[in-house]
DNA sequence: CATGTTCTTAAACAAACGTTTGATTCAAGC
DNA sequence: GCTTGAATCAAACGTTTGTTTAAGAACATG
């Protein structure tokens, strides 16, 4: 191989396209720099471990992303006449970026299944990590949830927000799976549709009117 | 050993606990023998391999769930004067049998999270089993959904559904993780109201009237 | 009591794992 | 032209993996 070409992204390319395959555990150190042509050493060489591979993978891919997300917040905030947004447009701030990675060469699809499946992966390891990436995107759009949802209790609007990533995760993976979404081709039409119906289902959940069930619903759990 | 415990099931016991704490690639049958307390080589007796252990496990572990879900839409539809349920009362059905199990004793907890890992685990040998599993519930629900909401489109639908499914396998996964669920004590009244918001906002998301975005929003995602 | 089956056990198997080593190759600096 | 440092390479490291083996223990049946 020569030196041109940068063995540290070749890395970090096959890295995302196998463990979104098959999962981190799932992916060899040798079945990675197989696939990325490089020398199974030069993993250690420049990353100084499996962990730190993961890692750089996971940053490089979600960072972008949530730069996306917390620009756009700011620009439509800008855009809107009182900078009130609508639950909507917060949503389309929040769930757009990574749909724009979906709809791309099928060869970065595979983007949104490693952030996704990273949302299931049990690795202590990347908790942490995790959790700072997504500060303060979540910080952000929680306010702006609060803004567009007022009266909504904080602690109802966080669990809400946490359905709403569950929707998204669970549509990211299901995106990559079997294509068995539309009839589709799996390009940009797809993408927009998938978008436009996510969006509609959370906000209407995000806007229904919280409560309790009624207490025969309630017997029948305990 | 004594014979009297049977060993089948307490390889059962020890699988749910750590599949569902370290996943599947992340438990060695090792570890999973010394956690049940039997012999490494009892598991191949007795499954015949690993893949047959993970598939027992799931089986166990999905089964009453799934029997339930389909009792308890019989017993609502037959309750119900017409017939006719509304959106929330299938949503129960649906959601209500898995976070029973989230309730009840800390050991069997493990079993949601496990449920709720093998929805995104990448292990190609368990997606047709795992599709054999749930055929019949999601067809009845299918329908059922389908009664509750007149009008709208069966692909839409099916897209909800799929939505509807992602923010139960995602709550499932993150009830198992810090307990970041309320200030709570992790027992019934966590787990209700849980159920509860979760199915208002599932019902909101439902019901919310389906349709294109704003040709603004269509570009920035081209 | 002997027989046959079911189950358990310790030990070993080959393969694959993440990681480390030491030699080699290349390009640039003096 | 020699040196220096970064980068690559094949080979081996010691563990751990799922699986198999063959012998022994515990039970039921005759």
């Amino acid at each position: 191989m020569p030196r041109t070409a940068d063995t540290k992204e070749q890395i970090l390319d096959a890295a995302e396209a196998l463990f979104s395959a098959h999962g981190i555990e799932g992916v060899s150190l040798r079945s990675l720099t197989k696939e990325a042509k490089v020398n199974l050493a030069s993993v250690h060489y420049h990353f100084g471990s499996k962990e730190a591979v993961v890692k750089a993978a996971f940053a490089r891919c979600i960072r972008p992303v949530n730069r996306e997300r917390l620009a756009l917040l700011d620009q439509l905030e800008k855009e809107a006449a009182d900078g009130h947004l609508g639950v909507e447009a917060v949503l389309f701030a929040l769930f757009s970026p990574t749909m724009k990675l979906a709809r791309g060469s099928s060869e970065r699809q595979s983007f949104v299944r490693l952030c996704a499946r990273l949302y299931s992966e049990p690795a202590d390891y990347l908790e942490p990590f995790f959790e700072d990436e997504f500060r303060e995107v979540m910080k952000r759009f929680e306010a702006a949830f609060a803004r567009a949802l007022p009266g909504l209790p904080q602690h109802e609007l966080r669990s809400r927000m946490r359905f709403a990533v569950g929707v998204m995760a669970h549509t990211m993976l299901d995106c990559g799976r079997t294509h068995n979404w539309t009839a589709g081709k799996g390009d940009e039409t797809d993408a927009q549709a998938i978008l436009a119906s996510m969006v509609r289902f959370v906000a209407g959940g995000m806007l229904a009117r919280p409560g309790r069930m009624t207490p025969a619903r309630e017997e029948a759990v305990a």
